[in-house]
DNA sequence: ACCTGAACACCGTTCAAGT
DNA sequence: ACCTGAACACCGTTCAAGT
């Protein structure tokens, strides 16, 4: 019998540690017994069963997941500033987020954000079908950029590194071009290059 | 005793089509001695062990993915003929394109594609640094893009459907965006929509 | 060289039994 | 209401033994 009864939130506290720490696979119910100092067994009686302790955890993500005040001058600054915000948040919680996307609540997640996004839109003049396509550029251009991201990070160390795939000869007599390859891509930089592409050409056209 | 001798691409062939229907969680060495006939442990005599197995499907998938030709008469359409081929490419093996992004060989995998693309972006006057950032920010986008398509594909029902999530009071009044947002978005335009805006800014600034 | 069954250490889950 | 151990049906993997 442990010190104090088992709560629930003592469940999902310490699933949550673990999963934030090291993935959901890395989960199980007995790892989480031994951890909590029970039986395998009462953790059932706390949360059902494994999915439902993770859709718990997703629950909890979504609502933890707070507004975003934009800052900035202009519509685009203000925008990038959103945009910023949320790749941050999004790679803070990765197995948490990536959960949520799986579970098909990664709209709900997003709609605070989304909401400021779209009076940042009004702000620049765009209106109905035209904001709609402009707001789901954003997301997809955001969500899907830390997506790479983390792929990348994750990856091992890539077997041909980009180096050796780029030398002089296949980078078609552009030194420069091989070198700029050579070295691994700054993603802050990138994704600010490519946010504020993508804006301005939606806002602007 | 299997009929004739169990081979080595047997065992590949079988796992092969497992994958790419089910998915890698759905290949477990017994189902597949179960589909070949075979006792669990003469796969491990063919190939190692799981991971191994998993490892040899990912080095099929980089050697089919062959070269890509551009078509189109501006460097802006052959860019985004690529950029369409290579979503069209990703979309047709998800499981092993997840698989060989886990084992970092997507850059290996994307090298024919990239190539192509250097030679359209020196031809629009990028070259060096300039050049560099243009190829990855394509590069980020298109994986980027299918991989949220596909995060939204395989989600469950949203559980608010973006339709109830935007009424029009959270539309800011504009009940012509609140419109646009309650139908699913068109991903075939949405990308071309999205390629076009980042391959035209990144080509004419 | 190739295949086998038995065994091991893991899973998630159920259930009858306890307090 | 809460907790328990035993049991079940799954895993991947190893290994000594067969041919």
């Amino acid at each position: 019998m442990p010190r104090t009864a088992l709560t629930r939130d003592d469940v999902l506290d310490a699933a949550a540690a673990l999963v934030r720490q090291l993935g959901p696979e890395a989960l199980t119910m007995r790892k989480l017994a031994a951890e909590l100092g029970t039986a395998v067994t009462s953790i059932y009686w706390h949360v059902g069963n494994r999915e439902s302790l993770l859709d718990e955890l997703v629950a909890r993500t979504v609502r933890e997941m707070g507004a975003i005040a934009p800052s900035g001058r202009s519509p685009v600054d203000r925008v990038l500033s959103i945009a910023r915000a949320q790749r941050r948040m999004l790679r803070d919680r990765p197995h948490l987020i990536a959960m949520v996307h799986e579970r098909g609540l990664t709209e709900l997640m997003f709609l605070p954000a989304q909401q400021a996004l779209v009076h940042e839109l009004h702000d620049a003049g765009l209106r109905g079908a035209r904001a709609a396509e402009a707001l789901r550029a954003i997301e997809f251009h955001v969500i899907g950029f830390v997506l790479v991201e983390r792929n990348r990070e994750r990856s091992p160390a890539q077997s041909p590194a980009e180096q050796d795939l780029w030398d002089t000869a296949t980078a078609g007599h552009d030194p420069a071009l091989a070198r700029a390859l050579a070295a691994p891509p700054d993603p802050e930089r990138l994704f600010t290059t490519t946010t504020r592409a993508l804006v301005g050409s939606l806002l602007c056209v």
